[in-house]
DNA sequence: AGTGCGACCCGAACGC
DNA sequence: TGCGTTCGGGTCGCAC
């Protein structure tokens, strides 16, 4: 499930291949990936647009055009694939750029649960979806003073309240499980009872973290491959999420897994308090 | 306003 | 073996 850490790899692999590119054919197979505007108006505007940017924002690719933002999240599964311009188009292909190289750019995804937005620029910042997004876990404005204020009236278990993205933007499920274990804290503590030192902790653990994750180009579990033969290392590093009935590898005590806002949730009893 | 939950999807894993 | 059922994952939008 790419969370940010697997987003700025996709985007680093992606630089390459398509930026300064002009988009000269757009073919889209399954309407619902495409968000807004209605699929259209949507293929209409980009035709014609050149690729001068590539980047993130919380797990949004954020592709800079001329007039627009092209803006894609790759929810669980999504991931872009290359082909020539007259190759089948694959079952889990649903979104086709053609690039002025005769290149056809697509977007797979099995689950179909990918977005995307053609946003204008100039309203990019304030219309959803990146009016909603928190910082980023580099942002210098993310101190323990921040989180601390964003979270201290939230009855919210801990865990569910760093999965918001209008707080920080980019942590997902493994990367919460994992930044709680290094944190020591129980993810089903309420965020009320979260102090300001416990925040200042899970911040410098979220960076530690994510950090490391970006060097070693994300994590690939399931079907998360960055770009077409682009693996991630971090799932190695991995100390409790997806690791239930193992040892914790701090105490040895069992980790647990219990269900935390529907999210499948990984833990040691013994370390987290 | 804050919170909870269904919808969106479909392959894999599971149960019988 | 083969079938049916459940699960998971991020985000949006609706209901309370």
């Amino acid at each position: 499930m790419p969370e940010k850490p697997e987003v700025i790899t996709v985007v680093r692999s992606l630089k390459n291949k398509i930026l300064s590119k002009r988009i000269t054919g757009c073919n889209i197979y399954w309407d619902n990936i495409i968000a807004a505007p209605v699929a259209k108006e949507f293929k209409e505007k980009i035709i014609g647009e050149t690729i001068n940017s590539i980047d993130t924002r919380g797990k949004w690719i954020t592709i800079g055009l001329d007039k627009y933002y092209l803006l894609i999240h790759l929810r669980m599964e999504g991931k872009f694939m290359f082909r020539n311009k007259d190759d089948t188009i694959g079952k889990h292909e649903h979104v086709e750029f053609i690039l002025d190289d005769n290149i056809s750019f697509r977007f797979h995804d099995v689950r179909k649960f990918g977005k995307m937005y053609l946003i204008l620029k100039e309203e990019a910042e304030t219309v959803k979806p990146l009016s909603e997004l928190g910082l980023e876990y580099y942002d210098k404005n993310l101190t323990k003073e921040y989180l601390y204020d964003k979270i201290h009236s939230k009855k919210l278990p801990i865990k569910t309240v760093l999965l918001d993205q209008s707080i920080i933007a980019g942590i997902g499920n493994i990367y919460d499980d994992e930044v709680l274990f290094a944190s020591g804290i129980l993810p089903t503590r309420k965020a009320c009872d979260v102090t300001l030192l416990e925040c200042e902790d899970i911040i410098k653990n979220t960076r530690i973290v994510l950090d490391k994750a970006v060097k070693l180009g994300g994590t690939t579990i399931k079907s998360f491959t960055s770009s077409e033969g682009v693996h991630g290392l971090f799932q190695n590093e991995l100390l409790v999420h997806g690791k239930s009935n193992e040892n914790c590898p701090k105490c040895g005590t069992t980790i647990s897994k219990i269900r935390v806002g529907g999210r499948g949730t990984y833990y040691c009893s013994s370390c987290q308090k």
